[in-house]
DNA sequence: TCAACATTTCAAGAGATATTGAAATGAGCG
DNA sequence: CGCTCATTTCAATATCTCTTGAAATGTTGA
């Protein structure tokens, strides 16, 4: 039994969509994630990510592990490139996090922001 | 003419909302605006937000200017208390931006997360 | 006017995060 | 095998961000 099995499950929910939450707080790292996001399950190699975002690519590196930390994307390698694609389940899991929990008390607030 | 006049709408947009994740991506903060979102407009005191989220009242009121400062809450007076209220117009251009540009390339991330 | 209350402001120390450049890893190719 | 390419790792420095407790602000009610 880990310590982990003893937190509620709400407080882990919020710890970890607080951490997602974190590794999207940072210009670089949005960019990169919006660019991952757009390139869907194929995904892209850090070399493009770094072009995309114009940063160096150590640092790219150093924003890419705190998007995997945070689990928002994943990687692959395919020969010398290592591939970065978006973790799907995770970003709905956030998204809804975002819409069930802190929309609860306000609706309209989330009303009408996806087409049906 | 000032000097952010010059910056592209998608720059700023984007910085807005790295700006506006920042504020969420801390526990208490999150604690904090989950509790304002289901207060609504008409809010809640500072005392009470300290009560919910655990937190000593000068420290609560750091967390506050965080938020204040990211255009999520509003703050009012109302006699020797502040009443904090969210600001929907920001909660929604905050989630919009994260379903329109982020999920741009994966819509059926965003899918299926509201009722419709 | 004074005391109590709700809250914020301030300063300081601790801790986390960002950025850089240089060195290491590991795959592919001649 | 030895080069080169793509990328990561590392160490150092610089820069934010948190938290705390004490002091200040502004409001109310006796």
């Amino acid at each position: 039994m880990t310590a982990d099995t003893l937190i509620p499950v709400q407080e882990t929910r919020a710890a970890e969509a607080s951490a997602r939450l974190g590794a999207l707080a940072h210009e670089t790292r949005l960019t990169v994630f919006r660019a991952v996001m757009r390139a869907g399950p194929d995904g892209l190699p850090a070399g493009a990510l770094a072009e995309a975002a114009q940063v160096s690519a150590s640092n790219l590196s150093s924003h890419l592990n705190v998007l995997l930390g945070a689990g928002l994307v994943t990687v692959r390698r395919d020969g010398r490139q290592r591939i970065y694609a978006p973790d799907l389940d995770a970003v709905r899991a956030l998204l809804g996090f975002l819409i069930n929990e802190c929309c609860q008390g306000a609706p309209e607030v989330c009303g009408g922001l996806v087409r049906c």
